[in-house]
Parts: C-alpha cells; sequence; structure tokens
DNA sequence: CCTTTTCCAAACAGAAGTGTATGGAAAGCA
DNA sequence: TGCTTTCCATACACTTCTGTTTGGAAAAGG
C-alpha cells in the first residue's frame, strides 16, 4: 500500500532499465522494509516492467542481492578512505567521522542497519559487515592513540564512539539536527576528554551546509 | 535447512502443544532470521503437527506476533523495574544496568535486535520501541543527575551509554565475557568519570556466577 | 456410559513469488 | 536494407504460504 502508483519512470536516459535502475529499486526497498521485502515481482510492478526484464539484467534474485550488498561495501570502504585521507597531522580523524555520519546520505543510517540485520541472515553478509566494523574501530583507536591514550583506553574509547554511533542509527531516532547538534559539545567531553570548542564550531557550520543541499524528503 | 529434523517434542507436559510452545517455537525463529521468517507453515513442520492446531491456539498469524512483542515489552519493563528498584540512594544504577545487559538471558541482545528492526515494518511496533528506549534513557540521566553532572550533560552521558550498549547488541559481537569485562573499567571511568574500582569488582564477580548457571549453547 | 469440550488432521481455495522458455519489437551495425 | 543483438512481454510450471472448513480422536464432565 501507497507507492504502487507512479514512480519516476527513471529508465536510465532513454526508455530502458539498467542493471543499476534495478539496483537502486532495490536499494529502496531494503530500506524501507528489509531483505525480505525485496521481491522481483513487485520490483517489477513498481517500474512497470514485467520479471522478463529483471531476469535479462540479472542471473536471479541472489544476484541483485549481492550488487546490493558490492554497494554497501564500496560506500563504507570510501567513507574510511575519506577519514584517513582527510585528516593529517592534525589528529582530527574524530571529528572527520562525525562529519561523515551525521551529514552525506540522509538515509544511510537506515541502509546500514538493513545491511546489519540481513548478516544474521547470509554468512557472507556477516563477514563482510564484520571486516568493516573492525576497520572503522581500529581507524579510530589509532587515532585516539595519537591523541595520548594508552592503547587499551584507545581501544574502549573508541568501541565507545562506533558503537554509540551504530547504536544510534539502530533507533532509528527521529530528532531535529538541530537537538543533536547541540549535544555535540558533550558527546565530544565525555567520548574524547577535551573540548575543542573551535573544531566543533567549524564542523557544525559544514554539516549544516551539507544538510541544506540534500533536504529531507 | 538445518533444524528440520527432530527437535524436541517440547509439549507442554502431556502431548499437548500449548500457546506459550507456539511463541517459544516464534521466537527462536525470530532469533535467528527475524520475523520475516516466522511461517506457521514452518512451525507446525517442525513441531511435527499440522496448522490446524496452530489456527485453534491463535486468531492467526498477527496475533501471535502479538503475543511476541508482548514478551518483548514485559521483559524489559521488568528490567526497568528491576534496575530501579535495586538502586537505592547508593547511585549504583549505571552498574545495575550493566549487570542486566551482561548477564542474564543470553541470546536476549538478539531478541532485542529482532524487535527493533521489527519496528521498521511495524508502526505499533515502533511506538512501543522508541517508547521503552525513552524510558531507559530516562533512567540514565536522572542516575546521572544524582551523581552532580547538570541537566544537558547527564542526557549526553546517559545517550552514549544506552546507544552504546544497543549498538553493541547490534554488531552482535562474539567476543569472550572475558575481554569484553576486561575493558569495563575503561568503559566506566569514560562513561561516568569515575573509577569505583570496588563496586566494579562486585559487579564482575556477580556477572561471572550468572553466566556461570546459564551456560551458552 | 454418554455427551461435551478440547485439540488437531486433512483437504480445499487462493494469493504471491521464483525461475524458464519462447517470441517479438526496436535499435545497432554491415 | 537485411541481419544481429539488445531488451522486454507472455505464458507455463512449480513452490510456499495463509486462512477456512469439516471431521474425528481423546480426554473431561455429568
Amino acid at each position: 500500500m501507497g507507492l504502487n502508483a507512479k514512480e519516476k519512470p527513471a529508465k536510465g536516459g532513454n526508455g530502458q532499465l539498467t542493471r543499476e535502475d534495478w539496483i537502486e529499486a532495490a536499494r529502496a526497498v531494503l530500506i524501507a522494509s528489509g531483505v525480505d521485502d525485496i521481491k522481483v515481482e513487485r520490483l517489477a510492478k513498481q517500474m512497470k516492467v514485467t520479471r522478463g526484464s529483471f531476469y535479462w539484467h540479472f542471473e536471479d534474485r541472489k544476484d541483485l542481492l549481492d550488487a546490493l550488498l558490492d554497494r554497501w561495501e564500496k560506500q563504507n570502504r570510501s567513507e574510511i578512505a575519506q577519514v584517513k585521507a582527510r585528516s593529517g597531522a592534525s589528529g582530527a580523524d574524530l571529528l572527520e567521522a562525525a562529519r561523515i555520519w551525521l551529514g552525506e546520505d540522509p538515509d544511510y543510517p537506515v541502509f546500514d542497519m538493513s545491511v546489519r540485520f540481513w548478516a544474521r541472515k547470509d554468512r557472507a553478509v556477516a563477514a563482510l559487515v564484520h571486516q568493516i566494523d573492525e576497520d572503522w574501530i581500529t581507524l579510530l583507536q589509532s587515532s585516539l592513540d595519537a591523541k595520548g591514550f594508552d592503547t587499551l583506553e584507545s581501544l574502549a574509547r573508541a568501541r565507545i564512539i562506533y558503537f554509540h554511533q551504530i547504536g544510534y542509527n539502530a533507533l532509528a531516532i527521529q530528532e531535529s539536527l538541530e537537538d543533536r547538534l547541540r549535544l555535540m559539545p558533550f558527546y565530544h567531553k565525555v567520548l574524547v576528554g577535551e573540548v575543542a570548542a573551535a573544531e566543533l564550531e567549524k564542523l557544525v557550520k559544514q554539516v549544516r551546509n551539507t544538510v541544506a543541499k540534500s533536504p529531507r524528503a
């Protein structure tokens, strides 16, 4: 019920559907209601074609899901790389991570959670997710190491930061960005143990700009 | 595939199946693979009866799911009440919460996450989950208030603690209890800002006992 | 012992979904 | 223009799931 009517015709340029079109539609369903609701038949109906089209672009349903997972992996690796790249000797990695988690793709948190839940039913997905998690935590830990914490405390703090973010995504909290930004100084104080008022101020402004450019639905 | 063979006959005492038997089986499936995999037919096959039995005990599939959700709610409310009850003027609420989250039911975290994901497809579930979350956070915040933090910082800390726990559950991390207990002093230091070595030591012992009594599968 | 309940089996009706085989239009190329 | 490749429609076979109906065995009550 709801969006069974006319979606955007999309159609990758001319009148034809591309592989990407299918993946994008599947991603939307994954975000909206989870892997199990990704049905070839529904997607076809939604895109106003028959399943014949799908089975030309894809081997089978699993082929589509693999492509979707691949997308998630690429996005995460890209983000990790961005954080690594943008944080030089300044040691501002945490703020860079915050920028990613707060701004960018508005419905990425839900996408992420959907993949995490999907992982419970698929060993391969689970392995990939776990690997990405390790990379994130290691990145955060090394950043905290550079700040002077000893190894074990760095690990504890890195995990708190990362788990907190995942937990926040899991709760799918609907709060205004302003409310969340208001709490950020406290978050930073607790998690990193210092204030860094100037850098925080800069971050908040940047996040506001990013969000302004990609308004919510 | 896998557990299609002979489960425990269960059968609530004599040879008959009870409503609880069905709910328990459904809970197992929910934990293993999510709501969408709770199928009347599969449950019946697993319990070696026909669906005729199910439709005698339950109105329909939704009736079963409602019962399952009710179970989750009761368990959470009970836990919140326990934490409230056991923490008197000592202000040790956080450690009480930790005891609950670490010890008790070994696969509760997964149960919890399953419900959270289920909430994405069902407004009623979402509302209930959100309400429980609010209760937990409020409880934690009031505890931190009592420790002397001002209101806004208490909220930030409460959320970090709670989100961290949920995030930990979401990642479904397979680490030994020992490893996690080893990090606890750091967690406590970061999240609460003090050490409390004595109380922590007591908690760790109690958790070990609790787990020893209910061994993992 | 006879009659209700209680609990489940069996069979029916129907929806929704996957994958395959085949044909056909329309664009691309020669 | 004729041929081939690209992309999709149509139809078929099969599986899985829900919910209903009806009947029957077996315990419970009288």
